[in-house]
DNA sequence: TAGATTGTTAATCGATTAACAATC
DNA sequence: TAGATTGTTAATCGATTAACAATC
């Protein structure tokens, strides 16, 4: 692993994708598979799969294709997996209770560290053991606990202040699910959920088909 | 309107971000916007905008720019947001809940008419005064009540074979929240949400910087 | 009319696919 | 060794950006 730089972000975003097919194939104690067998499982070409991987070196074998093991280790290694990263929610309403609530992030090495809100009635709960405090607390938390992640679940009002004193607490990614475009500088990676305009695009699809 | 075949999906999918900023302009009662202004509020080239906005006809002047109201409503119309749309939930895990309750979709036009799960200590409880069924009973009601679009918040060891039972009853999209790449009808357009993936690419990132 | 800004064609850029020599 | 399949270069495809004539 020693080429990448600069890899395109289509191929970033196929590297879940590439996890998931690997980790299935594991399970069911695949041994080896060539980039052709495994762009028909994908829907992706093999010409495809090839370039993605020696993006981030040469991990295949010719004439034999790739150890899935190998493989899998080495995507979740690029993915990062082997780290641990702390994340804290803001905002403890539908979506925040939904991802506070989901237990399999942990098992991919994001640890829910603290959840904040800024409505009364909600601060003092808890959610899997984590307490709920009071947004005013959320620089403080940050720069102590070293928080890599802040997801950001509150109302679009609030979103854009909240995100500024996280980046000047120094928060290092922020996954947004508030439907609004967050300033953030070039160096805050930011990842955006926008559900609605996910249904939207169903929608648009749906009108279309109509026609 | 009249041109629009093919429609790129990168077009398709900025759609609800134009949408979206051209509500906040009209809220503010702007009354036009050029190219120029537009690109510079969301990040996009002006040329970008016109070759989008063009995709689907004319609705600009030269010399003035956009009327934001004409656009907004001819985008609006474009995402198929005068029409209504019905939706059923399966699985009223977290995720489920957290659709079932954001009250937001209805605005847009999306309307839950039921939601299903397996789980018989959930069955019958309700949200937002819609009732939890057996999932034994989706294909009747989906042909019944003629749905448009489900929401597969299951998880994803039964999803394939709900989605085949909806997709049998007739089901006409399929918003998919379970971790897999379903199989669909060409005709049945579907949209993933992959909440583990979009956390993963955060995780990529973040690694990334710490080289 | 003059200035502004679109609609549209042409140029560029980037990502995907094809081809094939290298090699296990 | 022969067959298979990679790694990599070249060709193609599609999307974005630039340029400019049309026109309000």
């Amino acid at each position: 692993m020693s080429k990448r730089k600069n890899i395109p972000m289509p191929v970033i975003r196929r590297l879940p994708k590439y996890r998931r097919y690997l980790l299935e194939l594991s399970e069911s104690d695949t041994e080896k598979i060539s980039s052709t067998e495994l762009g028909i499982k994908m829907g992706l070409t093999p010409s495809q799969i090839r370039q993605d991987f020696n993006c981030f070196g040469d991990f295949g074998q010719q004439g034999y294709g790739y150890n899935v093991e190998v493989l899998l280790s080495t995507i979740s290694e690029i993915l990062g997996m082997k780290m641990k990263y702390k994340f804290i929610i803001i905002g403890i309403g539908n979506i925040g209770q939904a991802i506070a609530k989901y237990t399999r992030f942990e098992g991919i090495g994001f640890e829910l560290k603290g959840i904040f809100d800024i409505n009364p009635s909600l601060i003092g709960l808890k959610f899997r053991n984590i307490e709920v405090y009071d947004v005013k607390f959320i620089e403080e938390f940050v720069k102590e606990k070293n928080i890599d992640i802040a997801c950001i679940c509150i109302d679009k009002r609030g979103a854009q202040q909240v995100c500024d004193k996280l980046v000047s607490s120094g928060i290092k990614a922020i996954w947004n699910f508030a439907p609004i475009d967050l300033n953030v500088p070039k160096d805050v990676p930011l990842e955006n959920v926008h559900l609605s305009e996910s249904i939207l695009t169903l929608g648009y699809l749906l009108n279309e088909k109509n026609k």
